[in-house]
DNA sequence: GCGACAG
DNA sequence: ATCTTGTCGC
């Protein structure tokens, strides 16, 4: 798919600050995702092993949830793990990803967060807005945010505030949404990325779950992206 | 100063 | 994320 270039990845991490904090204003996270629309969504995610990044996107037909196309990109790792910075981390490969995907996806899964974030705009956020598609951010553990939990059962959700509440301030902004995927075991934390709400963002993803605790767009790109052995691409070709 | 901290 | 054996449960 087409990628316009917003900025440049090489950047240290105080320049990296700065951009989120421009970048982040420009989000668009009050539109609701009409999901009788949706035809494909693809789940992203990077593996990164000895200095060496694999990023993975795959597309799944939905409602379905067929594989239908998976596209894999190899980097060195250019930049070390920061929490709030993972964008830097991961977005070059991930862009090169993408520069080879020919299915136009209607919506991106992350494995990682949206607008729940430091600054708003976690590594879903940041991708939606260079790609220009509705993404959701689909984090297995808390990044920021309070969250009173929610229940045991599947299907259950609380929502996540971007701080606890205090009497001073009774109701923090709602950042994203926790939820239980499967019953009694742990929730993933789901905020919308860009192009989408937060409403859309926690139907889109209870719709791409299966039996396991991660939708299966990430779960398929996770399996894909994984550095084992048998996937290490080689030295030397003809 | 101390604790928290996506992947 | 990755390093790692066995083990509990459907």
């Amino acid at each position: 798919m087409h990628i316009p270039h917003l900025h440049d990845w090489a950047v240290t991490p105080r320049e990296a600050i700065a951009l989120q904090k421009q970048l982040a204003g420009q989000l668009v996270l009050d539109r609701p995702l009409d999901l009788s629309a949706i035809r494909h969504v693809a789940g992203v995610d990077v593996s990164v092993r000895e200095g060496l990044s694999r990023a993975a996107v795959v597309v799944l037909s939905f409602p379905d949830l067929q594989v239908v196309e998976t596209v894999l990109a190899d980097a060195p790792t250019p930049f070390p793990y920061v929490p709030g910075l993972l964008t830097f981390r991961e977005g070059p490969v991930l862009e090169e990803a993408f520069a080879r995907l020919k299915t136009e996806p209607d919506a991106l899964i992350f494995d990682g967060a949206g607008c729940a974030h430091p600054r708003g705009i976690g590594v879903a956020s940041h991708m939606g807005l260079w790609l220009g598609r509705p993404s959701v951010g689909c984090a297995k553990t808390r990044l920021t945010g309070w969250s009173a939990g929610p229940g045991p059962l599947q299907g259950e959700a609380a929502a996540l505030l971007a701080r606890p509440p205090t009497s001073a301030e009774p109701s923090p902004p709602c950042i994203g949404a926790v939820l239980r995927t499967r019953a009694n075991v742990a929730p993933v934390y789901v905020s919308p990325g860009h192009l989408i709400d937060q409403a859309s963002a926690v139907a889109l993803v209870s719709a791409c779950l299966s039996r396991f605790r991660l939708p299966e767009p990430v779960r398929a790109a996770h399996r894909a992206a994984a550095l084992t052995a048998a996937s290490q691409p080689k030295l030397s070709g003809v």
